[in-house]
DNA sequence: GACATGACCGCAC
DNA sequence: AGTGCGGCCATGT
């Protein structure tokens, strides 16, 4: 049989490990997917955020692209939502990129 | 089935 | 350090 990686098993997957990145902390979509166990589903993982109701409990904004930055064009709606829930959060966002040194999550 | 799209990534210049 | 190009995967037309 060959259907172990069914397309709710993946989503279940990125979900469950986006839900355990810790606060101050952010990873990159890649990265993520890595983690997963989906290595190469970036784009993919950047579906499943894009579909994710809003009022979803995820923590969708720890996600951004693995230059730092972050993935909307700055001066969005979804740009500035994401800036805003990540310095919530003590996580300082200047000119889009990530401040810190040691953004990167690691399980 | 071919072609285009997207909250991506790595490497080369 | 910024830009370009090919690669990657799932979806929609």
């Amino acid at each position: 049989m060959v259907e172990p990686t069914t397309k709710e098993s993946r989503t279940q997957a990125v979900y469950t490990t986006l839900n355990h990145i810790p606060v101050g902390k952010v990873t990159s979509y890649g990265k993520l997917a890595s983690y997963a166990g989906l290595p190469g589903y970036g784009r993919y993982v950047g579906k499943l955020l894009r579909e994710l109701p809003a009022d979803t409990s995820l923590p969708w904004h720890r996600v951004i692209r693995s230059s730092g930055q972050i993935a909307f064009p700055p001066g969005s709606e979804s740009f500035t939502r994401q800036k805003t829930r990540l310095e919530k959060e003590g996580v300082s966002v200047i000119n889009g990129r990530i401040a810190i040194k040691d953004f990167q999550w690691t399980p």
